[in-house]
Order: C-alpha cells, then structure tokens, then sequence
DNA sequence: GCCAACGTTGGC
DNA sequence: GCCAACGTTGGC
C-alpha cells in the first residue's frame, strides 16, 4: 500500500466535485506528464490511500483524502479528438497516457496548508517541496501520518 | 499577473 | 543525442 499526494486546482476539479461524485467516484485523469504517468501506470494500485491538494489558490494545501479504486487504465480523452488533453500521437494499441478512478474517503475541516507543511522539519523532504510541479507524488508512511495527524488537530 | 523552475520540442 | 528555444506550472 502506498500513500500518494494528488494536485489539482480548484478550479479544475475540486474535492468538493469528486465528494458530489456519483459513489463519490471519479476518473483522475489528463495527466499528461511522463514522471506522473509512470508513477500512475506502475505503482498506483487500488486501495492506496490520495492525498488531494489543491495548488494555485492563495491558501495551497492538503484538503482531504480518497482512495484508489481502480488499477491504471489508457485515458480515454487521449483518443477524443475534441478533448484539451487529446494526444495524436497516441495509439489504442500503445496508449501513451494512464488514468486511474478515485473515491472520496474525507474533506478536512481545515486544509493542511503548504505553509505549514514548509515549516515540519519531518516534512522537508516531501516531494511537494522538492518538485512542485509534479502532479502525482509518492508521500511516505511518516509523512502522510503526520499531515493527518494535523487535519484532526485544528 | 509575474517570473523562476523545469519539462518538452525540434533543428542540427 | 545535444541543447537552445519555448511552453507550462504554480507559488507569490
């Protein structure tokens, strides 16, 4: 089992959205990053525990979590011509990017904040805050604790 | 909305 | 296969 920090913006699509999905499920796709898709495609498995976080607000942090419900599986809008995240160069046969389903577990009263994650010396090492930019991060066992620890403090 | 960091593209 | 140019990301 591993722990996993997911990005996406509020804008796009919110825990709020994945909560008022049917079953609380939703596809997690478009990740159209060849570290993310590798770490989708070989190491998510179902039953991993996500952390979401939601990036490019003003108060960035962790915001609750979901789980995997699904293996990895080609990403349909790869091959949808009217999709933003259609790729020509991909193939049925030799799909290039992976997307994998997700269910709301929880919604955090309060977000677990970026800039309280910076100032944890145990969280200094997260890949958050080595390589912001990658949507889907490899969290470990401590680091997850600790974050969940802190969402039901207040 | 700025801009640094970083991933991707494409000419050579 | 190098690397400069370019595009995107995301915190601020």
């Amino acid at each position: 089992m591993n722990y996993w920090l997911f990005k996406t913006e509020p804008d796009e699509f919110s825990i709020q959205q994945l909560a008022s999905s049917p079953n609380h499920t939703a596809r997690w796709d478009g990740i159209r990053n060849y570290q993310a898709r590798n770490f989708l495609r070989d190491r998510v498995q179902a039953g991993d525990l996500v952390l979401i976080y939601h990036g490019k607000i003003k108060q960035a942090g962790v915001v609750g979590t979901a789980q995997v419900v699904s293996p990895a599986y080609a990403d349909p809008a790869q091959f949808d011509a009217g999709s933003p995240y259609y790729d020509p160069k991909s193939s049925g046969s030799a799909p290039r990017w992976f997307c994998i389903d997700i269910q709301w577990q929880d919604t955090f009263v309060e977000p677990v904040l970026l800039d309280w994650i910076k100032e944890q010396h145990e969280l200094s090492n997260m890949m958050l805050l080595k390589q912001g930019r990658l949507s889907v991060q490899l969290v470990t066992e401590p680091e997850s604790r600790c974050i969940l620890q802190k969402s039901q403090r207040r």
